[in-house]
DNA sequence: ATCCTACGTTAGACAGAGTTCAGGTCAAGA
DNA sequence: TCTTGACCTGAACTCTGTCTAACGTAGGAT
């Protein structure tokens, strides 16, 4: 993630603190942060951050494919950095807890033509629920 | 879905005119209402209704597993009467539109044991996206 | 090194979806 | 019919996320 720096000031983005500590929030594995817990630890590093600011470049990486948007729940959208490598989501249903987790077998072919009524088929998102071992 | 009021009531559901609405509402084959929807639809039949009530109402019936709440992307979420019969859903990208698909596979048999991590996994929701024949 | 300016940031207002609550209403058993 | 606890209502509230207008600054131009 450290050079995601650098991939993006190749891209032409113009580097300030703030996108900067947003990258540096959503280094490592496994991380799967909302928006809110992104702004919360940004501001940890720099305080006067604004959720706007956050928003709008997490946002940008998105767009950028350089971070997932994970709709887990009904309630707020989870950021997943780890966009290197296709993958899918297992929760928990009792504490949230997202794992990724790469399973075998490719669900897009598993969907036959006659099951996808003229739509232009692009993307497939798979998530497993169940309880993690904390909450089992 | 007619003998829905009757399932309902042999759990000891008191039978209102508005749940009675709701589940009217809820009636057919590929229905997948926001929340707004079908308080607009149950409106028409009964004026007073209130929001909240459609809101509780439909978190009873989910609870129930009568109908099963789809989280299509940032927007409403929507709800689907199809509970009886497993199958996945197709989403249009642009306009929301959901259907219903019957894809080929198990995908929880997809999940080795390894990629588990201790998860009890009880069940997988698979969710396509791309456009529909009228926004492609 | 300094200046310019287009791009980025900020605070706060705003919007959509959903929840909560106090008080009034009513389904259904006695 | 009476009673009562479950149900409904409307309004205020929370939570996520977006927008806007004014201000700040990164980085190329000079």
């Amino acid at each position: 993630m450290s050079d995601l720096v650098e991939r993006l000031r190749g891209r032409g983005w113009r580097m300030t603190s703030q996108r900067r500590v947003v990258a540096e929030v959503l280094n490592g594995d496994h991380v799967h942060l909302t928006a809110d817990e992104v702004h919360a630890r940004a501001a940890r590093l720099l305080p006067e951050i604004s959720r706007a600011t956050v928003y709008n470049t997490l946002g940008e990486l998105v767009s950028l494919g350089e971070v997932i948007e994970v709709a887990t729940d009904g309630r707020a959208k989870r950021y997943d950095p780890n966009a290197h490598r296709p993958h899918q989501h297992l929760v928990c249903s009792a504490c949230g807890t997202v794992r990724d987790v790469h399973p075998a077998g490719d669900p897009l072919a598993d969907l036959p033509p006659e099951e996808r009524f003229g739509f232009t088929v692009s993307a497939v998102e798979v998530t497993y629920r169940g309880l993690c071992p904390s909450c089992a």
